[in-house]
RNA sequence: GGUGCCGUGGCCAAGCGGUAAGGCAAAGGUCUGCAAAACCUUCAUUCCCCAGUUCAAAUCUGGGCGGCACCUCCA
């Protein structure tokens, strides 16, 4: 399988550490809140590389952390703790708001068959691990003690700046408005690995240290997390893209110091879902949750799809239109695959070259949009249909959709041979209106019909009627 | 200011040096009293612009223009 990899900028085949096993490792999220779909386009395509690792034969084992300790609030200078501000706006404590939503989010995930991670792990868990890296970091030099905080000396190292050509003088500090300088650091982009002088005084949760009491800095949870439960190397690192800096480079800088060695092998970042006003966020325009898309009528599998159709490395504009056309797309498929018989033989030479078309999608760094259209290839394919929905079971394994499953649904509620003496009446008056060129009569009846849900469907053998 | 990603028909999108996949929409047709559904057909001489390399470029190089992201909240 070839994989982009954001360290040297090109596709290169992946090859793990150990030919066993495929370690991943994905960046949850923080659970202040509900995530929006934007937030999941990341999920969604990290776990279609997941399944298709494992659909090419890997064995894998995916780690994923659950912030839930608080980090810097994100409106303006407000110095609240995140958590917190949820925990407030809810009158809960943080620990309930962190449960809450982190329920929320693995139901999200659920309603759009992302597989939960093997391992998952929140923040607050692993107290003992940072404190023992940070330790380690100040008695190799890495990291100093300055105002009361631990910060991380990035002109330790050879190379920061892994995934960009940065100069350290070219970075800004402070283009968001409401950043302010640390003075108490020795370079720039020195990060706090733990705090003890928090800017903010009622900062939710702190822990004992032996640099006094306070709460981890953000970038080392990930660090430790994935040691914890993955050892001292692994394979492939997920996020969205806008961890590749700062994030995911001082996760590197200091799980490399920590290690004496190299950590990741492979760094997969997703790119953003953008509204037509540039980036989705929280706080910006409409919250585009799944629980939003399923009011507006729309199945979150539409979403998926939705997402599947691009690529991660795309931007991608997501407009009501957008997903409207991914709808439709997707009711249609399934309607197509209602219609193949479920007996008969699998051909298994037709099997496989269908199933090799799907195989090279993937293998070109997960082209997604290609996979997509492999199902096409299946639909105009001249074998049988027991061979087609074979080979359409084994793609949803990837990518995901209840292909099947839908289209069983869908099947079954297809006007049938449903017995309503009523009805069945009523779709007779309506076939002698017609013969009788009554037109007024026979509308007015299907008219009728509609409104109390159901639907007339006139086929070349009479005709039939379905409850919408 | 610096860094990175990207720019293909009305919309989404593949293609990554060999002469423009696929989906949606649209148009025409079959069927129909009309409609819906279904099926069939059509739909980019051209890939943001300008140069260059090449027998050959959407694909490579250089220069523009435009969009987006990151530079201590973010997926």
């Amino acid at each position: 399988m070839y994989l982009y990899n954001s360290v040297s900028h090109k596709k290169e085949l992946f090859v793990p550490n150990h030919p066993d096993i495929v370690k991943m490792y994905t960046c949850g999220p923080t659970v202040y809140h509900y995530a929006h779909i934007g937030n999941l386009r990341s999920y969604i395509m990290e776990d279609v590389l997941e399944k298709a690792l494992r659909y090419l034969g890997y064995k894998v084992k995916r780690v994923m952390n659950i912030t839930d300790v608080g980090h810097l609030a994100s409106d303006a200078d407000t110095g609240e703790d995140k958590m917190l501000k949820g925990a407030k706006r809810e009158n809960k404590t943080v620990m309930e708001i962190a449960k809450y939503y982190t329920d929320c989010f693995f139901e999200d995930c659920g309603k759009l068959n992302i597989k939960t991670p093997d391992v998952v792990e929140p923040a607050t868990n692993c107290i003992d691990e940072y404190i023992h890296m940070v330790s380690t970091l100040l008695e190799k030099e890495f990291a100093y003690f300055a105002g009361g905080n631990v910060y991380f000396d990035t002109s330790k190292l050879e190379k920061y700046y892994v995934f960009n050509d940065h100069k350290e003088e070219d970075l800004e500090v402070g283009v968001r408005e409401g950043v302010e300088e640390d003075a108490n650091k020795r370079n720039k982009n020195d990060f706090v690995l733990w705090f003890t002088k928090s800017k903010f005084e009622d900062q939710a949760l702190k822990w004992d240290s032996p640099w006094g009491v306070g709460y981890p800095g953000w970038h080392i949870e990930c660090s430790c997390i994935s040691l914890k439960h993955l050892g001292e190397d692994m394979d492939i690192h997920c996020g969205g893209i806008d961890n590749a800096f700062p994030h995911h480079t001082n996760e590197i800088a200091q799980s490399e110091a920590y290690l004496g060695h190299k950590w990741c092998n492979y760094w997969f970042h997703v790119h953003h879902l953008n509204t037509e006003g540039g980036k989705m966020s929280k706080s910006k325009g409409e919250f585009l949750t799944v629980s939003l898309l399923e009011k507006k009528g729309y199945d979150p599998l539409v979403y998926r799809l939705f997402c599947l159709q691009s690529h991660y490395r795309r931007n991608l504009v997501f407009s009501w239109e957008n997903l409207d056309n991914a709808k439709v797309t997707y009711e249609k498929l399934i309607a197509k695959i209602a219609t193949l018989e479920e007996e008969g033989e699998v051909d298994t030479e037709a099997f496989h070259a269908l199933k090799q078309r799907f195989e090279t999608a993937l293998n070109g760094d997960l082209n997604t949009s290609l996979a997509v259209t492999a199902v096409y290839d299946v639909l105009k394919a001249k074998c049988s249909d027991a061979t087609k929905r074979a080979a359409l079971a084994d793609f949803d394994y990837v990518l995901g959709l209840n292909l099947l499953e839908a289209a069983k649904k869908y099947k079954d509620a297809q006007p049938k041979e449903e017995v309503d003496p009523e009805i069945d009446a009523l779709v007779a008056a309506r076939t002698a209106a017609k013969k009788e060129k009554n037109w007024a009569e026979a509308d007015r009846i299907r008219d009728e019909l509609k409104a109390r849900g159901i639907e007339i469907i006139d086929t070349p053998q009479g005709a039939k009627w379905k409850r919408v």
